[in-house]
DNA sequence: AAAAATAAGCGTCTTTTTGACATTTAATTC
DNA sequence: GAATTAAATGTCAAAAAGACGCTTATTTTT
């Protein structure tokens, strides 16, 4: 495969984590720093998403795959190419403006944006090459070239799709507990859900699946599990055509 | 603005829409017609979309609106920019090929793909300066490049769209029957709804709204107007958090 | 002018789902 | 073994969905 960059056109990766310790969904950002020549002075400090050039050969699919690996070293992640943003001027801020010009790239660059989800305790952190970070979503650090518009759309796009399509489940272990799967949804949405009407509804879903086993390691009563079965899913659904509108 | 084109990017537009008559969900399609230099044999005749490069100083959603201008003579149509193709060998069959050549354009272009919506009648394909024509969408012709695949993959976003999004009322006039919108959500889903309950569900809801107004020129008891409010839409929609999966 | 034809539109009954709440149960910790 | 607390189940009323039958208003035919 031929390693020669299309100049034009990357792929930026938005990467949700669900931390169910901590009922918080997370953005995973890297730190973007340049000083200035022969001094010590910081005239770039901010977080950007990993993102990349695609190259000659390349799917766009392939590119995206690529940049997450490097960034988390994980395969076969949840994965979605929600828009893509390429304005003329989308990076034509002055610290995006230096940036370009020490890494010699085209500032008329069109960018695929993908997302992808997961739970957050499947990237292990320590010894992350590019020094990566969990950010909550409601609480992120400066952003650097449009990425603050590329999160917000990602995450306006997920909000959405986690109230249609059973997307949840990719952000939660595979065994998880019905409270787990409620405090995402009370994350993603931002609102409070009553527990015992929540239950009643997702338990009685047949792609819902209880497992012969409890948690462990609580203090406290220990919640049963479940699991979540995209077979199952898929015959339910294929032929439900509920106008919700 | 320079007009200077961008070589390696396009977009691509599937125009939908609905014949409120003939109850046909259509694509409007463009024949891509190349006769051997000097003989009078076609080597190719098939249909495509209409899509062009990008220009330097354009943004992708201006371009997408200006090629459906281009086509159709419209503005301030629906329009949804919903996937990216740009795999490596998109464009790489034997015809395909051979256009590329003969309008000198780059094989590994990266097209972004918009779809738009509105109902038949708003388009008049009397004078069309790409003689564009309605196909209906369950019995297209064949296509050149991989806009089959375009298609399929705008009008599988599509279906899903109209159980979750309001976005039928784009492809109806302004003033619809109820009738009207079931035999759209039947063409788009191709499934059969009873009427009684379709009826009783949709004119409950407060964004549709009887007009004082009824149909003319029909042959039987005509029917009872009504328009779509997206205001009230908005209105009723923003705090509505139904988890449905 | 009356009858036939037909699409529009209303009604009923049952089942399922939702929304708003109260209470019981099973585990750990003190 | 009592206290604590999160898990889990239960109740009741209102709303929505699913499966049907029937009436009504208009045009066309006779």
């Amino acid at each position: 495969m031929t390693l020669e960059k299309i100049p034009n056109i990357s792929v930026d990766c938005v990467v949700f984590g669900f931390d169910v310790i901590s009922k918080s969904l997370n953005v995973l950002l890297i730190n973007r720093r340049l000083n200035k020549p022969n001094k010590e002075n910081i005239i770039i400090d901010d977080y950007v998403l990993t993102g990349y050039h695609i190259y000659k050969n390349e799917t766009l699919d392939d590119a995206a795959s690529r940049v997450l690996n490097e960034l988390t070293g994980l395969h076969n992640l949840y994965k979605k190419q929600f828009k893509v943003f390429g304005n003329p001027n989308r990076l034509m801020n002055k610290k995006d403006i230096i940036w370009a010009e020490s890494e010699n790239f085209n500032l008329r660059t069109v960018t695929v944006a993908y997302y992808f989800l997961l739970p957050t305790h499947e990237v292990n952190l320590e010894e992350n090459p590019y020094n990566a970070n969990w950010f909550p979503i409601n609480n992120l650090p400066e952003l650097g070239f449009d990425h603050e518009k590329i999160i917000n759309e990602a995450y306006e796009d997920l909000k959405f799709k986690s109230l249609h399509e059973p997307i949840t489940f990719e952000l939660l272990p595979d065994k998880f507990t019905i409270k787990d799967l409620q405090d995402l949804y009370e994350s993603i949405l931002g609102i409070q859900i009553d527990n015992r009407n929540f239950r009643r509804k997702l338990i009685k879903k047949k792609y819902i699946i209880a497992l012969d086993e409890k948690q462990t390691g609580v203090s406290k009563k220990p919640a049963q599990l479940y699991m979540f079965s995209r077979d199952v899913y898929k015959k339910v659904y294929e032929k439900n055509f509920l106008i919700n509108i």
